[in-house]
Formats: structure tokens, C-alpha cells, sequence
DNA sequence: ATAAATTATAATTGAATTTATTAGATAAAT
DNA sequence: ATTTATCTAATAAATTCAATTATAATTTAT
């Protein structure tokens, strides 16, 4: 299936516009370094400036994060522009008609639920001050490139 | 992306299978209380068949597990279905130029490894049996129904 | 003021992946 | 032998993400 990269773009998104490594930092510079078109970009600022992350400005090309990037989780980016789908999917597609087959489901979503509530703590618990530390402390690392990132699919 | 309910769907056949509430559990039957079709019932079964959860014989409808459902856990049954997939996906078709952008990708897959690490250890620990005996129980309580598990998409 | 560049947003199209369907081959059961 | 069912592959349909296109509104520069 197709995976969405929302998150993964966003994080990147605000990585950029909180150190800033370019001046004027258009949604156009932002697609360019995603690899992605400028409106997609917009989109997803749309939706990172409507929960509160970001601060941009029409025809203004200075996007700033709107609070402290110690308080921005990754569950927060997550929320912002995934919603609250859950990362494994029940089938609730399934024939209403057959007692069993219900019950299997809801009997799984029991332990869905568990997991997806861990995944959302472990979320909740990392934040994008941490993701730029890492990150600055990678961009000193020669041995960081491409290759790297491209490993495992 | 069509989101895929592979793992919900084999957990469903594999209670099923293991329970056997029906008899002759023809991959008809299993299609028709997971509503979709025989061929991709097989499709699933196939995959846990490779990856030794269950037997079957060609023409015999009379799948069984092929080891105690205690020894089968949700992890076995995802990798069996959905390969080694993560749940988190970074974007790796970014700008390889843009080194910046490549460094952000590789600092959140830290943190993304973290996290799916995290999640198939849960799911290491959650066995067939587990899922099984809290459907048996929910099969006693009369609140269990369809709309309970439609509820919230 | 006017023009150029940019953001904001919506609508449409394209592409990738999942599920559905169809079909042909093999095996078991009667 | 005939029927029924699994197994597998190939193709079609459906779904969702991302790309594209288009329009409007706003800032900046001239």
C-alpha cells in the first residue's frame, strides 16, 4: 500500500523552519529539499498552522513555529496532519450477520487499543526540540548520507 | 493508499479456524464472515500456511493450526501477511542534494525505530490464545455487537 | 498604485497499493 | 469419473496519497 509520508514530511518541514539553514524560506525552498510540489507543502502547513504549530502569513515567506519546539510532540505533528486514525486498522467491513466474526474483531480491538495508546505515549513523549538535537548532531557526522537513509527501502 | 486490514482479516480466519464454530470451513465460509471473496481468504492462508502457522490440504477444507496458538503471536501473523513493513514511514524519496534535509530524515529514523521496536514488542506478547479466550468471553456478554465495533469508524 | 511573488485553499488528476474477480491447475471425496 | 475445493496467477476495480492545476488574497518591491 501506499504509506502515507505526512508525517515524516512535516517533521521535515519544521526542522528546516526552525533552524532556518536557508533565508526566506518559501513553500517552493521547503518542496524543493522534500522533493515534493509547493502546494503540498501549503497543505500541510495548513494543517500544522490550524493545530496551533506554526505561524505563517499570506505572501509572506517566513513560516515560525508558533510555540517552543520542546512543546511540539511528535503525537501533536501526528494529530495535526494524520488526525486520529489509528496505525493498525480493524476490519469492520465484515458480516454483521455472523455473531463470531463480530466478536473476533472486537475482541482485537481490545489489544489494537492497547497498542495504539502505547504508540501514542511513546509519541507523546518525544518532542521536535529532541528530533533538531539528534538531527544538528548528525549534520556534524560525515558518516551521515544518503545511502544511509536509503538502506532499508 | 488503501489501508490494509490483512492482519485483522487473518486473525479473524485463524479464530475461526482454531475455534471452528462452522463445519467444513471452506474458504467460502471464512469470505463470507469476513464479506470479501474465497480467492483472498486463500491469498491470506497461503501466507500463513508459508510461514508454517496453519496446514492445509489442497481441495480439503479443513485448515488447521499448525502449532499451539499459545506459540502464535500477533507479530507472526503481521509478518506473515505484511512482510517486515514498518508502521511509521519516513520519506526517503527526498532531495539527496539537500543535505539538511537528508540528516532530518535520518535523525527521525532514530525515533522511529524506537518506536516500532517498541510496537512488535507488544505485539510478540499478545498470543492467538490471548485474543482467543477474550472472545470466548465477550461471545457470553450480550453487549458485544456490531455497532459496538462500528462506533468509531 | 501597480506588478510580481507568495501564501491559502479547493478541485481535479495521477499513481501506487489493496482488495475483488476470474480462470486454470491440482487434489481429495464420493 | 465427477464434484468440490484448494492453490496460484493474472487481471480488474476500488481506495487513498500525492501531484497538479487553478483561483483568490496578501505582502513586498518598484
Amino acid at each position: 500500500m501506499k504509506k502515507s509520508v505526512k508525517l515524516s514530511d512535516s517533521v521535515h518541514a519544521l526542522v528546516l523552519i526552525s533552524t532556518d539553514p536557508f533565508h526566506n524560506l518559501t513553500s517552493a525552498r521547503l518542496a524543493e529539499s522534500i522533493k515534493t510540489n509547493p502546494s503540498f507543502v501549503r497543505q500541510i502547513m495548513s494543517k500544522l498552522k490550524q493545530a496551533g504549530i506554526i505561524e505563517s502569513v499570506t505572501g509572506h515567506p517566513q513560516p515560525k513555529l508558533a510555540i517552543d519546539p520542546k512543546s511540539i510532540s511528535l503525537l501533536d505533528i501526528y494529530r495535526a496532519v494524520e488526525g486520529d486514525a489509528p496505525l493498525l486498522q480493524l476490519d469492520t467491513n465484515i458480516n454483521p450477520e455472523c455473531g463470531p466474526g463480530v466478536n473476533i474483531q472486537l475482541s482485537l480491538k481490545d489489544y489494537y487499543n492497547v497498542i495504539q495508546q502505547n504508540i501514542e505515549k511513546q509519541m507523546a513523549a518525544i518532542d521536535l526540540q529532541s528530533i533538531i538535537d539528534n538531527y544538528e548532531k548528525r549534520l556534524e557526522n560525515p558518516k551521515s548520507d544518503y545511502l544511509q537513509l536509503i538502506a532499508d527501502k
